[in-house]
DNA sequence: TTTATATTTGAGAGCGCTCTCATTAAAAAT
DNA sequence: ATTTTTAATGAGAGCGCTCTCAAATATAAA
C-alpha cells in the first residue's frame, strides 16, 4: 500500500497541499464545502499524515518520555507500576500523543541513553518517575529546558521549580496510623522506607499521629525496608522481636510480606498484631485477612502527570505545577475493625 | 541550549555536510584523520542528530511499537508484563530503537489508534502481546505491509505467515503434570485458561501427561478461569468439590489464587492437595508453601522479540520465523517432593 | 456599480537530515 | 613524471510537512 502525500490528497480534492493541511490541523478559514471535500477525501483514502514530516515541519513529534531512573528498576515489579503506565497510556490516546517508554539498567545505560533522549528532539517532555535524590537526570533536562513532570515530590532543594504530581502520602499515613491508634493499639510499629520522598513523607505522617496523641515514638519499632515484599519479610521478623501491638506498612507489598512473616511465626492478623498497608493495590482486597490500607489514585496520578505535562509545553513551562491528590482510609479487617 | 545542525557542526571540523553525516552513520571510505577531527567536534559540543529529520529523510524511525490489545488490558497487572517490557526496552536500548508503547481500553481505541499507528510511518515495526482469536489488528498490520512479531504462537489458520516468539507452553506443562504424576497424584485437576494459544497450549501439555500415564481425563476435574488469582480462586472453590488430588494451574497467579481457596477451606498444600503452577514469578518463591512451577523466561522472551523484528525489518521479512524458547521444572514444597 | 475590507486559497521557502552523483585528491601503475 | 585507478569529499536535490506572505475571491460598504 503505498503513501499519500498532502499533495496528492490536494490533488484529489481540487485543492492545494496549503488547504489540505489547513484541513487537517483545523484551522479557521476554510469554507465548508472545500472542507467536506477535503475531509471525504482523507477519509476514503486513509490518508495518514507522515509523523517524521510534521515533526520537522513543526518542531513538535507529539512524543511524550516516560522515564523509569534505573534505580527503580527493581521496584518495577510493583504493580503500581501498570496502573500508572495505564494512566499515562490512555491519556495519552486521548490526545494524540505517543508514550515513549524508556527503562534503564543501569547507571551508564541512563547517562547514554539520556543523552539521546533531550538532544534528538525525539520527545516534547518527559515524565519521571524520580523520587531518588538528585537525580543528575533532572539536572540535565533542566539545563536543555525539556518540558517535565516528576511522579511524586522531588528530594531536592529547588522543588519549588519542578512540577510534580503526587499523592498526599503524609496524610494518608497520618490517617492509616490514627486508624491504628483509635483500635487501641499503642505500640504501633512501621516498615520504612528511606530515599524516596514517599517514604520519607509517609514516615512524617506516622510520627505526626503518634505524637498528636502523645505516643511515644520507639524507634526499634521502625524497621527500614525495601518497597518489596520479601525485604519487608525480613524486616518484619526483626520487627517482631520487639513486640509490636500493630504495625504501619508503607506499601501494601510490604503488608504482605510482613503478614508472611506473622503468619510463619505462628501469629494471627489482627488478634495478635494489626497490619495496615498503603496504596490499596489488588493484593489489598485478596490478601488474608483483607488489608486495611489507604487507597491512593494511581490512574489518575498518571493521567494528571500526562495533563499537566501538556499544560506545561503549551504555555512554556511557566510556574511549576504541584498537584496533590488525596487519598482515602480503606478499612478491611487486618487492623481488627471490620468483623 | 540552541540546537546545533550538521551543517555547523561541518562548519566548525572544515568539512561538508555530508561528511559529519558520513562520520555519524559510520559509512567507509572516510580519512581517519577527517573522522577523529569531526568526531571530536561531536563530543565537545555535544550534537545530537535531529530524530524527525532523519526518520524523514531516511525513511526510517528507529522506534518500536509495543501493542497490548484491549482484550489483555486486566492481565496488565500481571507481573509478567514488567519482566517482558525490560526486555524489550533493554534489547532497544542496546540497538538504539526507542519502545513506543500502545495500551488500549476498548476495541474502539484500538480501532481509531491502530490506525494512526500504522499509517503515520511513526513505527518501524511491531511487538504484538496477542494470543487471541483472529485480532483485526494483525490483519490490518499485514495488509500494510509493517513487519511485526506477536509473543505468543497466534491462534489463527495462517500461523505460518506470522512471525512469534513464545515458550514451550505444552511442554512446561506436560513436565509439571509429569512431576504431579510421579508424586503419585493420580486424580489430578487443572485451572485452565481459553481463549489464548498459551492456555490452549497447556492444557495439551496437560492431557498429553495424562494419556500417557494412562489416566482418565475428567472433565469435572478442569475448571475454566482467567489469568488472574482472583479468578482462579472462584474457579478452585468450584473446583474443591470434586476432590482433586493435586492441580495443576496454569498461572502462578492461578496457583496463588488456588492456594488461597485451599487454606479457606481448611485445607493444606501439598498434604491434601498438591498445587504446581506456571511462569516462576517471584510470587512462585514466595508463596506458602514455596510453589512448584515451570520457569520460562519471560525477560528472554522480549529480547528475543526485539531482535526477531530487527532481523526481520533488515531482511525485509522474508520467510515468517517462529521461536520457542525452553521451558524449566522448578521443583518446590507446594507439590510434596522439596522437604 | 465601484471601492474598500475581510475571507479564503496557493506558491514558496525551509525544517535537518540522507543519498546520489560529480568532482577532487590521493594512491597505484606505467 | 604521467596516466590510470581508487578513495574521499562536496554540492544538490528531495523526504512530506508547516507556515508566512501575497494573490485571488467573496463580502460589505459606499
Amino acid at each position: 500500500m503505498k503513501r499519500l502525500t498532502l499533495e496528492e490528497i490536494g490533488q484529489l480534492a481540487g485543492v492545494s497541499r496549503s488547504t489540505v493541511s489547513r484541513v487537517i490541523n483545523n484551522h479557521p478559514n476554510i469554507r465548508p464545502t472545500v472542507r467536506r471535500r477535503v475531509e471525504q477525501v482523507i477519509l476514503e483514502t486513509g490518508y495518514q499524515p507522515h509523523s517524521a514530516a510534521r515533526s520537522l515541519a513543526s518542531s513538535q513529534s507529539r512524543i511524550l518520555g516516560l522515564i523509569m531512573p534505573s534505580i527503580l528498576q527493581s521496584a518495577f515489579a510493583d504493580p503500581y507500576y501498570p496502573l500508572l503506565i495505564q494512566g499515562i497510556s490512555h491519556a495519552c490516546n486521548q490526545t494524540d500523543y505517543t508514550v515513549a517508554l524508556f527503562l534503564f539498567q543501569s547507571p551508564e545505560e541512563e547517562e547514554k541513553m539520556s543523552q539521546r533522549i533531550i538532544g534528538s528532539g525525539l520527545i516534547d517532555g518527559l515524565i519521571i518517575t524520580a523520587d531518588t535524590i538528585d537525580n543528575p537526570l533532572v539536572t540535565k533536562i533542566q539545563e536543555y529546558d525539556i518540558p517535565f513532570v516528576q511522579i511524586g515530590r522531588p528530594l531536592r532543594a529547588d522543588t519549588a521549580k519542578i512540577s510534580y504530581v503526587d499523592v498526599d502520602n503524609k496524610a494518608g499515613a497520618y490517617l492509616a496510623v490514627s486508624h491504628l491508634i483509635q483500635q487501641g493499639y499503642q505500640r504501633i510499629g512501621q516498615l520504612a522506607t528511606v530515599h524516596n520522598t514517599a517514604g520519607v513523607d509517609r514516615d512524617a505522617g506516622f510520627r505526626h499521629a503518634l505524637q498528636e496523641r502523645g505516643l511515644p515514638i520507639h524507634s526499634e519499632l521502625i524497621q527500614i525496608a525495601e518497597f518489596s515484599e520479601n525485604s519487608a519479610f525480613e524486616a518484619m521478623q526483626t520487627l517482631l522481636r520487639h513486640k509490636p501491638e500493630a504495625v504501619f506498612a508503607q506499601s501494601d507489598a510490604m503488608a504482605v510480606g510482613a503478614m508472611r512473616a506473622i503468619a510463619e511465626r505462628g501469629l494471627n492478623v489482627p488478634q495478635d498484631i494489626a497490619i495496615a498497608g498503603f496504596d490499596d493495590l489488588p493484593m489489598a482486597a485478596s490478601a488474608s485477612p483483607p488489608l486495611t490500607t489507604i487507597r491512593q489514585p494511581i490512574y489518575r496520578t498518571g493521567a494528571l502527570a500526562v495533563e499537566t505535562l501538556l499544560d506545561i509545553i503549551k504555555t512554556s513551562s511557566q510556574p511549576a505545577r504541584h498537584i496533590v491528590l488525596p487519598i482515602e482510609l480503606v478499612i478491611r479487617a487486618s487492623t481488627g475493625a471490620a468483623s
